[in-house]
DNA sequence: GCTGAAATCGCCTAACG
DNA sequence: CGTTAGGCGATTTCAGC
C-alpha cells in the first residue's frame, strides 16, 4: 500500500476530495483534468484500496451545545497488551471521547473528548475514565480556543517530496 | 446560534451527514423521513447558518506515506494576546502542523502534527518549532497507534440530553 | 411558514471504442 | 482514458396544508 501506486492525478483527487468532500465527480474530474467516468472509476479504486476511509461533514461543535473540549492525558498501570487494548476499547464505548491515541512515552494515551457542560465532563472524569480499571493517572487540559483544525495530511508537502525523489 | 434552532429532524441530518458526508440527498431524505426537497433546503441552512462548516474525505494518512504522528505540547514565554496569536498563525503556515489548540494548565498549547519519517519531523521541531520565537518549551509524544477517531460530536448524547430536558 | 409533487436540468455511471 | 447515452438525483417551481 505505497504511495507509488497512485499517480498525480491520484493525488490530486484525494486532495481535493480531502478539502470538499462533497464536490461532484465532475467539477472533481475538471479540477484534475480529466473527464468524468475515468475520475469516478479512480475515486471508487481509492475508496476501494483504502486511500479514503470516509467522508465527513464537519459540524461546529459549540453550536451544537458542546462548549467544552478536553485533551486527557492517561497513564495506566499495565502496559500489557490485553490491558491497552481492554483500555482502548472502552475509549471506544465513551460517546464523549472522540479521539484516542496511543503514544509513547511517560502518559500511554491521548484522549480528546467533548461535552456539553464542563459538569458532564468533570462526572465523566470522575465516575468514568478515572474510575476505570486499570487507569493509574488522568492529567486533564481545557480547551480555551481552537486555532488550527485541518483535516488529514498536506499534500503539497508530499508533493515536495516526490518531486525531490524524483 | 443556539442549539434550540434545530429541531430533530435538523440534528438527525446533521448525525447522518458526520457519518457520511457525501450520502445522497434523496438518500439523506429518505433516512430522516421527509422528501428530497425540504431535505436539501436544511442542508443548505444549515451550512449557510454554520451548523456544518465543510465536508471533508478522509484519507489514509499512513497509506499516503506520512509514517508519524506526534503530539507537541508547547509552553511559550509571553502569553501575551499579540504573541498568542503571533504563534497560532506560525501554526497555520505549518503543513506538519494540522491541529493547534490553546489550553488551560501550564502547557499553551498542543499540535498534532504529520510526518513522513522522523527525520523529517526532527528537523521541523528543531529548525522550525523550538526555534520559533517565543517558543520556550516542546514537549513531544509519538503517536504509536490509533483507537479511536471519530468525527465532530456524539449525537446520541445530545439527543439524550435534550429528552431529559424535555 | 412549512411540506410535498411535478418538471426540468444536470450528474452519475454503464457500455464501448 | 474519452465519448456516447440512458437513468437517476438534484434543484427549481408551484400548489396545498
Amino acid at each position: 500500500m505505497a504511495t507509488h501506486k497512485l499517480d498525480e492525478i491520484d493525488r490530486k483527487i484525494l486532495a481535493e476530495l480531502q478539502e470538499d468532500g462533497r464536490m461532484t465527480n465532475v467539477e472533481l474530474a475538471r479540477r484534475v483534468g480529466i473527464s468524468a467516468p475515468p475520475c469516478l472509476r479512480r475515486v471508487r479504486a481509492l475508496e476501494e484500496d483504502g486511500y479514503i476511509s470516509g467522508y465527513h461533514a464537519r459540524v461546529n461543535i459549540r453550536a451544537l451545545g458542546f462548549e467544552v473540549q478536553v485533551f486527557a492525558m492517561v497513564g495506566l498501570t499495565s502496559q500489557a497488551e490485553a490491558d491497552l487494548s481492554r483500555f482502548e476499547n472502552r475509549c471506544r464505548a465513551w460517546p464523549l471521547v472522540r479521539e484516542c491515541h496511543m503514544l509513547n512515552g511517560e502518559v500511554d494515551f491521548i484522549l480528546k473528548c467533548v461535552a456539553p457542560d464542563l459538569s458532564t465532563f468533570q462526572t465523566f472524569l470522575t465516575e468514568e475514565l478515572t474510575a476505570a480499571e486499570n487507569v493509574a493517572s488522568v492529567k486533564t487540559s481545557l480547551v480555551i480556543r481552537g486555532a488550527k483544525d485541518a483535516p488529514g495530511v498536506p499534500f503539497d508537502v508530499l508533493e515536495e517530496r516526490l518531486a525531490r525523489s524524483a
